[in-house]
DNA sequence: TTTAGGG
DNA sequence: CCCTAAA
């Protein structure tokens, strides 16, 4: 949305972002008054965002001219409010005209309801439930007001102090300061407009047209000023705190920011939505299927054991669930992993379990419960680099993470033991660590940063801010003690490969390898490297990669399902399903495997054509990628590859065993009709030839 | 939600 | 794989 790039580091600046579509807008230039540092992030992208939906319905409002708004950017971050989408909600032009004092009125779709302040406007017929905040300006004029009154459906909300002065924090709304309202002017049109309109035309009207769906909140302080200043409505988030984390900022640790896998944003992507196009109703689909899926919990990986390819088949069905479990995020990674091969990690063999840390290339931690993969650069020596991206309406920081830095741990051990053996022991100490839970902390400039709701500006991590001494660290969570925690702690980032083993390998002999390379130093963790392009999490490299049947080419995020402690951690945000970023793109493309095909023939034998969920459910159960429609569309494609010319057919081959099979279970139950009549109608075809 | 098919 | 009409 904005591309616009930020401005300038400082915000003092005095830049304009460009705001990239927004026709007009509510831009006004004000004193820069200086409220709250914290909320300069979020206004300024509130302004995109207002920016993006003026430019959406531009047309639509008439009122539009009313360039210059002033207003300062509210930011509510109290959380004792309720938000409530409202629909639509008009203020009448009486209010305004009552209330000398009103500026500008914004009407929020959603507002703020109950708000100790709003008495004063309860007596208003629609903005009652509005928090409304009156500015002592009066700028209102009744005309405005009614253009108001049209347009409305900005989805601010004022917040009227009681004696009628500007409030820049009411109910605990911080204001943004100054910085921001430079930054939103400076579109061309905008200017121009605002020319025009500047005349004390306080006017929000084009903020009019900008229509919030999602109903944030929106809490808008209008300044007096006569500078123009631009409104923002601050979208607030319902929940308390959440909101600057959460919204328009996102930050990518290692990842690019064309996928969703911002770790620990993935709601705030959700977020943006509102303010992009609606998407057309089949997206809507999509999304939720995909959010469904890649958050369901994990699935438990021990009941199998380890499943090789190369052993074949036959495990493969008696695990077939298990596989299936693991392997769905797995398999197209494979070669992904491959190109992590720098990545580090650390495995470490805690009796029949085995953990294991690893640096993804790409994804990195999911809030305080996700998996442990970070991404790291290997590139150049500055641990944290910022950098905005370029179309980004928001600038994004972009994060090395070099390194972790692990709780202190005490380590104790005899003189006489072997490296290798403490080198165990401080594994052993860290995944103790690890087991029972663990959150990321930072650190800046030495300090701790630990209100997770600030925003990255807030904090001060921006692009143009000196990240260097910006720092991760891994910490016990206190707080997720694990409770019936699997024996198997931290699969996590491994865990989806259906044909590998868990990951003990690999790393082991790292360590125990005398100097180690990557020495596994009290920091467990760390270092990574890039794989730039691809967002993959996980790279646990066994030897058998190679064995992957079907691997994917292409590079698709591997979605990580981190089996570890099924109960808490169960939610693991597969967000990486990158590629599309948003709007739902086509799933990515999952090859079937000559396993899958032959669990899927098996199946189709057994219970015949139309009964999809129910071969779904026997032969993929686990296979949360692999949908009844899927299966059903593998059988299609399937049978019309045994009827072509080996030479036409694409792709992995299937035996011919198995489309032999195909064909025969094809033509038995196109006869047999399994479907219609209740299940059972016909027999299952027994037998297959594989012959012929 | 499933099926069944077309795209 | 996606999208949908139907069931």
């Amino acid at each position: 949305m904005v591309s616009k790039k930020r401005l300038d580091c400082g915000f003092n600046g005095y830049r304009a972002p460009i705001v990239p579509r927004a026709p007009r807008s509510i831009r006004r230039r004000g004193p820069r008054k200086k409220l709250v540092e914290d909320s300069k992030l979020c206004a300024f992208e509130l302004l995109a965002a207002v920016a993006g939906k003026l430019l959406e319905e531009s047309e639509s409002s008439a009122s539009s001219n009313i360039a210059e708004l002033k207003v300062q950017v509210g930011v509510c971050l109290d959380g004792d409010e309720k938000v409530q989408p409202k629909e639509d909600i008009a203020l009448k032009s009486e209010s305004f005209d009552r209330g000398s004092s009103a500026e500008s009125a914004f009407v929020p779709e959603i507002c703020v309801q109950e708000h100790k302040l709003l008495s004063s406007f309860k007596e208003l017929p629609q903005a009652e439930n509005d928090y409304v905040v009156d500015h002592s300006s009066a700028y209102a004029s009744p005309d405005r007001v009614k253009k108001i009154d049209s347009d409305r459906k900005l989805g601010i909300c004022e917040e009227k102090n009681s004696d009628g002065n500007t409030t820049s924090k009411i109910g605990g709304c911080a204001c943004v300061d100054d910085s921001f309202n430079h930054k939103v002017e400076s579109e061309p049109e905008v200017q121009s407009e605002n020319e025009k309109n500047q005349i004390g035309d306080l006017s929000m009207a084009n903020l009019s047209t900008v229509k919030d769906p999602i109903g944030e909140c929106v809490n808008t302080d209008v300044l007096n000023n006569s500078e123009s200043s631009v409104q923002l409505p601050l979208y607030r988030e319902p929940i308390a705190g959440a909101f600057s984390r959460k919204h328009w900022n996102d930050v990518k640790l290692g990842i690019r920011d064309d996928d969703e896998n911002s770790f620990g944003c993935n709601k705030s992507s959700t977020r943006i939505r509102p303010f992009r196009p609606q998407p057309r109703i089949g997206h809507r689909r999509i999304r939720k299927m995909m959010m469904s899926k890649y958050w369901k919990a994990a699935p438990k990986l021990k009941d199998c054991e380890l499943y090789n390819t190369s052993e074949g088949m036959k495990s493969f069905y008696r695990c077939r669930k298990n596989i299936y479990a693991r392997e769905r995020s797995q398999r197209v990674p494979l070669k992904k992993r491959k190109l992590s091969d720098h990545s580090f990690e650390v495995a470490y063999d805690q009796d029949a379990s085995s953990d294991s840390i690893s640096n993804l290339p790409e994804k990195g931690v999911k809030g305080d419960k996700g998996s442990l993969a970070m991404v790291l650069h290997r590139d150049n020596g500055v641990s944290t680099t910022v950098r905005g991206h370029p179309k980004a309406k928001d600038p994004r920081v972009k994060l090395s993470i070099k390194s972790f830095k692990v709780p202190e741990l005490y380590i104790e051990v005899p003189e006489t033991a072997t490296v290798g053996s403490l080198k165990r022991t401080v594994m052993e100490a860290v995944t103790a660590i690890l087991g029972s839970g663990i959150r990321v902390g930072m650190v800046i400039q030495g300090k701790k940063v630990r209100d997770d709701s600030r925003t990255l500006q807030q904090a001060g991590i921006s692009q143009c801010s000196n990240l260097d001494n910006l720092g991760f660290t891994l910490e016990p969570s206190f707080t997720r003690v694990s409770p019936s925690v699997t024996p198997i702690k931290l699969p996590a980032l491994s865990s989806f490969d259906a044909d590998q083993t868990l990951p003990r390998s690999p790393a082991t002999p790292m360590m125990d390898s005398g100097i180690s390379n990557t020495s596994v130093d009290t920091p467990v963790f760390t270092k990574l490297d890039d794989v730039d392009n691809n967002k993959y999490i996980c790279s646990i490299k066994t030897p058998d990669d190679a064995l992957m049947d079907g691997a994917v080419p292409d590079s698709k995020p591997l979605v990580p399902v981190p089996p570890m402690n099924v109960e808490e951690l169960a939610i693991v945000p597969a967000n990486l399903k990158p590629k599309r970023s948003e709007l739902s793109q086509r799933r990515t493309r999952r090859p079937f495997s000559v396993a899958e095909v032959e669990a899927l023939v098996e199946a189709v034998e057994k219970l015949g054509t139309g009964r999809w969920r129910d071969v779904k459910m026997l032969a993929f159960e686990n296979a949360d990628h692999r949908t009844y429609v899927d299966l059903k569309d593998k059988w299609k494609t399937l049978v019309h590859t045994a009827s072509i010319a080996p030479q036409q057919r694409r792709g992995e081959p299937v035996p011919h065993e198995l489309l032999n099979r195909v064909l025969s279970a094809h033509s038995y139950w196109s006869q047999h009709q399994s479907k219609q009549h209740g299940k059972h109608t016909a027999e299952p075809l027994k037998v297959v030839d594989s012959s012929s």
